[in-house]
DNA sequence: CCTACCGATCGGTAGG
DNA sequence: CCTACCGATCGGTAGG
């Protein structure tokens, strides 16, 4: 977004225009990140090209460029993006915090089976986000972070335990790896796994085992 | 492996040569295949070049390619020699039946955290193999489907019930899920989470909520 | 936003 | 196993 270059004969203004610019820039952005987000799906970042995402948005491959620079700051976008979306239909804009979360989690696992393509990019990109030096890796790095202190609470507050205890930790990791594993067995063959069952199993038996123990 | 050329003066037989060809030529194919393994899991299939295989070694990438014919079957060899290679200790060469393999799970999750390499491997292998037409795809479909069978079996004796039960099914891909999404989580910071107690909780608590319910 | 271009890299092949 | 090469593709830039 720094130090963009302008076009030669800038189309700002002028009376005939139906739209704003920025607003028709704002929305090429947008068609540009889908078309993002299903070629890293299809391909992966690092195999996906600039010119089949260009091609499908109907510009050339300079085209993306002009809107986000590098690659790898279109990639950065298109995670955050991608983030945004996943929560803008619920209240505050938010997953729910404490013994709620686990439910939300359950239900999107379940909106999930009916957005494929949303994710196979997921799965697709955190996967290459652990090789070495690749642009996403902070990325997920953070979110999972930020995603095992959030369920860490959850899980105490359906089990009546501290945050700091050991196996809400180790649950916490487990319920995200359950989520990111049954993703990729599901990809691979959507008949042989119903992802929000499994999930619903997994974290109905840790909480009631940490309810007991 | 088929139709390969020989090289020009073929250095079978000759008295003074300490070692028969085959058996150099085989221990050459492993040396190339740990070195794939250490490219593919820093770079990615599709990113990891045979040249930086081939320097690894200590040749051109000419020359693996004489030896695997092409990049993809270097790929397809690669993933058979690492499942050989985790069993390789196991009486039988295989892993255990019933039962049992719940702990085997549990003990290959702690051994794979002394070995970071490998495991960086097949995650990054397997995150790209849920892209379009993967050489690799096929590959972990069966792996998959070979180990819910036996994960649900294990899951059946362990809490009396039936292999067709739809929560053993339910399990059996569970406990997939959570040692495919740890390694993720493991990976990107090895401080954030304890493989093998994470998924040592997670199959104790649907074992226990299986046995109940 | 495009055209035109660059340097770099890649997998694979020919031929020995 | 190597040298030498090919065609293809890629991300990025100049300049308008």
């Amino acid at each position: 977004m720094t130090e963009q270059k302008t076009w030669p004969a800038p189309p700002t203004s002028g009376a005939g225009r139906a739209q704003r610019p920025q607003q028709r820039s704002g929305r090429r952005r947008a068609e540009i990140l889908q078309a993002a987000m299903a070629v890293f799906g299809e391909r992966g970042y690092a195999n996906g090209s600039l010119t089949e995402i260009a091609e499908r948005v109907g510009m050339t491959h300079a085209g993306v460029l002009h809107h986000f620079g590098t690659k790898e700051q279109l990639l950065i976008a298109l995670l955050e993006y991608r983030d945004e979306e996943d929560v803008v239909d619920l209240e505050g804009h938010h997953a729910p915090r404490g013994a709620a979360l686990l439910d939300h989690l359950v239900a999107t696992a379940a909106k999930n089976m009916e957005r494929p393509g949303i994710v196979q990019a997921y799965s697709v990109l955190v996967g290459e986000a652990v090789t070495d030096q690749h642009p996403a890796r902070e990325f997920f790095t953070d979110r999972f972070a930020g995603l095992r202190a959030m369920i860490a609470e959850a899980l105490a507050e359906a089990t009546d335990r501290k945050v700091g205890d050991g196996d809400i930790s180790a649950a916490a990791s487990a319920v995200i790896g359950v989520m990111d594993g049954l993703q990729l067995q599901w990809l691979l063959n959507p008949h042989s796994t119903d992802m929000s069952s499994a999930l619903s199993l997994t974290i109905d038996a840790l909480v009631a085992r940490l309810r007991r123990s």
